[in-house]
RNA sequence: GCCCCCAUCGUCUAGAGGCCUAGGACACGAGCUUUUCAAGCUUGUAACACCGGUUCGAAUCCGGUUGGGGGCACCA
C-alpha cells in the first residue's frame, strides 16, 4: 500500500521562462503536503519540448520558488539520491523503458508521417469522430518494421491501448473515476527525436524517483487512464493520485495571459510579499475548515489537509489578494518593514537621499495603517521623502482660503517659539492660534497641511510636523504662502 | 462534436440529512470615531442553477436538465 511508503511529491513544471501563479499553488501544495508528513518535496524539470526551449528558466524558475518559501529537497542544482531531476538528462532511461514496452508488445512503432495524421485527423472531423490513431502501423509485419528501420524512416513510438471495457482510478479530490477504454488513444510515447513525451517521462519519473503521490492540476485528470494504463503496463504500483481543481480568469476560463497577470514574478515586482501572495493561493481552493484566514506558513502546514481541497475552480481575485497584502504587511514588526522601506527607497528616485532609521521609523508608524504595499510609503507620502513640489487643486481650492496666508503667518510665529516641540506642542500652539485669530482649529490645520504636504490626505497634521520638524515644516509653509499666492 | 470534471452571496468559501429564517472573509453601502485620508468598531445589501425522486425532514443523497470548465498533439 502507498501510505506504507514515505511521502514522496514531486512539482514537476516545464520551464517556460516563468513560474504560472497557477503552478505556484501547485507545488505549494505539494510542498504543504509533504511538509506536513514529514515527506520529500521534489523538483523535476520537464524539458521534454525542445521547441519550447527557453534560456534561464530553470534559474529563474528556483529563485521564484526560493522567494515564494518554497525549498525543495531534491532537484536540480541541489541534486538528491534520484538524479538527474531534468527530464532532458534521463533520455538514455526512457528509451530503455520503451524498449521493454516494445518487447512486451505493449507499444509499437509508428512510421506515419504528420501530414498522413493530420489528413486522417481531417476526415475523422468531416465524419463527426473523435481524433483517433487508426492504427495502421500496428498492423506492420515484422519485414516492413525493419525494412523502414533499415532505410532510417523516422518514427514514434505509441503506446497500444489495451482491450479492456474501462480504466478506472482513484483520485483523492474526486473519488472513483472512470473511462471507457475505447475513448484513448494510442498516445505518442516517445517522439522521433528520442524525447519522450510527458505521459511517458511523467510515468517512469514518477516510479523511478519514488513518488507516493501525484498532485497536479486537473488539466491532467483526461489522460490520467493513458498513464494508468503505463503503470499497469510496466507492472508498477499507481501512485495516489490527487487533481487540484483549476485557478481561473474573471471570465470562469482557465487562468491566462491577457486577462492579468499570471506569472508569480509579476507580482513579486509589484510589491506583494511572498507571505501574502502564499496565504491568498493556498485559499484558493482548500481552507481549513475554521473561520482563521490569517496564516503564516507553519500553520498553513500545520493545518493543510488534501481531503479539504474544492473540486471547483478558484477565479484570482486580486481584491482579496491586496487585503491580504495589507494584512501581511501590517503584522510586520517595525523593524522588518524598515528593511523593505530601505531597499524599496535604494530603488526609488530617492536613492541618493539619506534617511535614517528613527526617521524612517517614525514615518512607519504615521503610515502604517495607511500603506498596503511598501512602495505605498513613497508613492503616498512622498512628502516624507521630499518637499511638496505642486499643491493638489482641488485641495488648494477647497482648503486654501484667501486668509491663509495670513493665518499660517501667525502659525509660523507661533512654531518659532517652540522649542525642540514634540506632537503635542505643535497642537496646542495651533489651538492657541487659532484662538487668537477668531478661526476653527480645522480651517487652520488643512491650509497647514496643504500647505507642508501638498496633499489633502494623510496623517494627522500634529504628526506630520512632528515627522518633519519645526526647521522643515516652518520652511514648506512659508514656501507654500509665497508659491500658492501666485498659484 | 466526443470524453471527463464541476455547480452555495459579485468573488474566495463554511456546510458531509434535522444545529441553516444558510455562517465567515474580500468588495460594496450606511453609521460611529475624527483636523483630512486611512485604520478600527457597529451595521446593511447579497447565494443553495433548474426539475424530478428518496426521506417524517435535503444546500446536503440519487437521476435528469441547464450552465461552466478541462481534455481530445511527435505541448506540457
Amino acid at each position: 500500500m502507498a501510505n506504507l511508503k514515505s511521502i514522496r511529491v514531486r512539482f514537476a513544471p516545464s520551464p517556460t521562462g516563468y513560474l504560472h501563479v497557477g503552478g505556484l499553488r501547485t507545488a505549494l501544495y505539494n510542498y504543504l503536503f509533504a511538509r506536513k508528513h514529514k515527506g520529500v518535496f521534489v523538483l523535476r524539470i520537464e524539458d521534454t519540448d525542445r521547441t519550447r526551449y527557453v534560456e534561464g528558466a530553470v534559474e529563474n524558475l528556483i529563485e521564484t520558488l526560493h522567494w515564494a518559501g518554497l525549498e525543495y529537497d531534491e532537484g536540480p542544482v541541489k541534486g538528491g539520491s534520484y538524479a538527474p531531476y531534468i527530464q532532458s538528462q534521463r533520455l538514455e532511461i526512457y528509451k530503455r523503458h520503451v524498449d521493454m514496452l516494445l518487447e512486451k508488445r505493449k507499444a509499437y512503432r509508428c512510421f506515419c508521417t504528420p501530414e498522413r495524421l493530420e489528413e486522417m485527423r481531417k476526415q475523422q472531423e468531416k465524419i463527426g469522430a473523435s481524433s483517433k490513431y487508426d492504427r495502421r502501423c500496428l498492423k506492420l509485419i515484422q519485414s516492413e518494421i525493419q525494412a523502414n528501420l533499415s532505410k532510417g524512416v523516422p518514427f514514434v513510438v505509441r503506446m497500444k491501448i489495451p482491450d479492456v471495457p474501462t480504466i478506472q482510478f482513484n483520485d483523492i479530490i474526486r473519488g472513483k473515476v472512470e473511462f471507457a477504454s475505447e475513448m484513448l488513444d494510442d498516445q505518442v510515447l516517445l517522439k522521433s527525436d528520442g524525447y519522450p513525451t510527458y505521459h511517458l517521462a511523467n510515468v517512469v519519473d514518477d516510479h523511478l524517483m519514488d513518488i507516493s503521490h501525484v498532485i497536479r492540476g486537473e488539466e491532467w485528470l483526461s489522460s490520467t487512464p493513458k498513464h494508468v494504463l503505463l503503470y499497469q503496463h510496466f507492472g508498477w504500483q499507481l501512485p495516489v493520485f490527487a487533481h487540484l481543481p483549476l485557478l481561473l480568469n474573471p471570465d470562469r476560463s482557465k487562468l491566462s495571459k491577457r486577462q492579468g497577470d499570471v506569472a508569480v514574478e509579476d507580482y513579486r515586482a509589484k510589491g506583494y510579499l511572498p507571505e501574502a501572495l502564499i496565504n491568498f493561493v493556498a485559499f484558493l481552493g482548500w481552507n481549513p475548515g475554521t473561520e482563521q484566514e490569517f496564516f503564516y506558513f507553519d500553520e498553513l502546514i500545520n493545518q493543510f489537509l488534501l481531503e479539504h481541497v474544492n473540486k471547483a475552480g478558484a477565479i484570482f481575485n486580486i481584491e482579496k489578494l491586496n487585503w491580504m497584502n495589507f494584512e501581511h504587511l501590517r503584522k510586520k514588526s517595525d523593524e522588518d518593514v524598515l528593511q523593505l522601506l530601505r531597499s524599496e527607497l535604494a530603488q526609488s528616485r530617492y536613492k541618493h537621499v539619506h534617511f535614517d532609521d528613527d526617521y524612517l521609523q517614525r514615518v512607519i508608524t504615521a503610515m502604517r495603517d495607511r500603506v498596503s504595499f511598501i512602495n505605498d510609503f513613497i508613492e503616498k507620502s512622498p512628502y516624507f521623502f521630499e518637499a511638496p513640489v505642486e499643491y493638489d487643486k482641488e485641495v488648494v481650492k477647497k482648503r486654501w482660503k484667501k486668509d491663509a496666508p495670513n493665518h499660517l503667518k501667525k502659525l509660523v510665529e507661533e512654531f518659532l517659539q517652540l522649542q525642540n516641540p514634540r506632537k503635542e506642542d505643535y497642537e496646542t500652539a495651533l489651538h492657541r492660534t487659532a484662538e487668537s485669530l477668531k478661526i476653527s482649529n480645522g480651517q487652520l490645520i488643512h491650509a497647514a497641511r496643504l500647505a507642508v504636504s501638498g496633499v489633502g490626505a494623510g496623517p494627522g497634521l500634529y504628526d506630520i510636523l512632528y515627522i518633519l520638524g519645526k526647521e522643515e515644516s516652518v520652511q514648506r509653509i512659508n514656501t507654500a504662502i509665497e508659491k500658492i499666492k501666485s498659484v
